[in-house]
DNA sequence: GTCTATATAACGATAGAC
DNA sequence: GTCTATCGTTATATAGAC
C-alpha cells in the first residue's frame, strides 16, 4: 500500500532512537511504537519480534560505521592524511548519531556470539593495504616498531573514548554540555598531532 | 545471626558479578539470587529493592576506581611517573574486575541524573596538585600547549577503550582470548612512551 | 532470618475484526 | 495494513508461616 514503506521507516527510525539510548534490555516495544507514533501491534507485523528489529538496528549501525572506516585505511593517502581522515570520520559520527558507538560497544560485550557470524559474514577485516604500509614506515625508520593494530587502536581511543564516556567526563570535569562540546573539539585538532609525535623513533 | 554477615556479602557479591556481566537492565533478581546459592526474598530483606541493591553494586564499582586514580594525581611523583601508575593502576583494575570499567560507564550513562549527587557529594575532583603540574610542564617548555583535562583523558583513553571494546578488538582483528591478551600487554608497555612523546613541543 | 506462596504489574506477542 | 482486546509469561515485590 501507499503508507507501507513510509510505516516501516518510521519504525525503524524510532527503534533506532530507542535501541541506541537504551539498549536492547532497557528498550521497550511500547516507546518505540509511541516515538514512531504507530500501534504496538505495527512492530510485530513488520518485524516479527523485538529481536529482529534489534538485529536491524544494530547491523545498520554498524554498516554506517566499519566500512566507511576501512575504506579510509585502505585508500591510497599517507599515513597522517589516514589519521586526519579517521578522525574526521569519527567525529561527523558523533555529530550525526551521538549514542551509536556506545550502543554497538556495549551490545557487542552483551551478547558477543550473536554478532560475530555478521561481522565475519560482511567481510569486515583490517585492508592488507594498511597493515603494509604501518610496516613499511617502521621498516624506514620513520616511525617505532608498533604493530598496524595497536596504531589504529591508537586513534579510535582517543576519539572514542571521551565519547562514550560523556557523563563521566562530565561530572569529574564539571563541565555542562558547552564545556564538554568544546572539550571534545579541541581534542579534536589535537589527536593527530599526538598520534604522530608519539609513534616518532 | 551468625550467618547475618555471610549472607548479606553473598548476595552483594553475586549482585556484583549480574549487574556488571549484564547491566542494570539486563540483571534478573532471580539469577543474583541463584549465583548467591540463597533464596530470591533474601536480596529484598536485605536490601529492599533492586534499585538499592544496584546502587549499592554501583557505587562500590565508582569508590574502587576514582579515589585511587586521585591519589595517584595528587602525589608528588613526576608526571612520567604519574602516568606509568595510572597505566599499572588501570591494567590492575581490568585483572581483578573485567567488567567494572564498562559496566560503570554504561549506567552513567543510561542515568546520568541518577550519580551526579552520589560524585558530587564523594567529593570527587581533579587534585589542584596534577592541574598545576600540567601547567608548569607546558609554561616551563618541557611539553606542548595542553590542558590538564586532555592529559588524563589521553591516558584513560588509550588503557580503557581496547577493554571496552574488547569484543569489537576481538572480532576486527580476529583474536582469540590469548592474542587478544597478549595485544593488551603490548599496549601497556607502549602507552607511557606514546603519551609522553605525543605531547613533546 | 529463611522459606513458600502469591500478589501485582509489565512485557512481548498474537488473534481476530475491520 | 491497521486497530482493539487479550493471551501467556516473566519480572519485582510482598505476605505470612516457621
Amino acid at each position: 500500500m501507499a503508507l507501507e514503506k513510509e510505516t516501516e521507516e518510521k519504525i525503524f527510525t524510532a527503534a533506532q532512537e530507542v535501541f541506541q539510548k537504551k539498549g536492547f534490555d532497557g528498550a521497550r516495544m511500547q516507546e518505540i511504537a509511541d516515538e514512531a507514533e504507530i500501534n504496538k501491534s505495527m512492530l510485530h507485523y513488520y518485524y516479527r519480534s523485538k529481536d529482529k528489529l534489534f538485529m536491524a538496528v544494530f547491523q545498520a549501525g554498524v554498516k554506517k560505521i566499519l566500512p566507511k572506516l576501512l575504506g579510509v585505511l585502505g585508500s591510497d593517502k599517507t599515513l597522517e592524511e589516514k589519521v586526519v581522515q579517521i578522525v574526521d570520520f569519527y567525529y561527523y559520527i558523533f555529530k550525526v548519531n551521538p549514542y551509536l558507538p556506545a550502543f554497538v560497544i556495549h551490545e557487542m560485550n552483551m551478547h558477543p556470539e550473536r554478532f560475530r557470524d555478521f561481522i565475519i559474514s560482511s567481510q569486515i577485516q583490517i585492508p592488507q593495504k594498511f597493515k603494509e604500509q604501518v610496516e613499511q614506515e617502521v621498516a624506514d625508520g620513520r616511525i617505532m616498531e608498533i604493530k598496524p593494530e595497536q596504531f589504529l587502536i591508537n586513534i579510535v581511543s582517543m576519539c572514542m573514548m571521551p565519547v562514550i564516556a560523556k557523563t563521566m567526563v562530565q561530572v569529574i570535569f564539571s563541565f555542562d554540555e558547552r564545556e564538554y562540546k568544546e572539550f571534545l573539539k579541541e581534542r579534536k585538532a589535537q589527536i593527530p598531532e599526538l598520534i604522530m609525535k608519539g609513534v616518532k623513533p
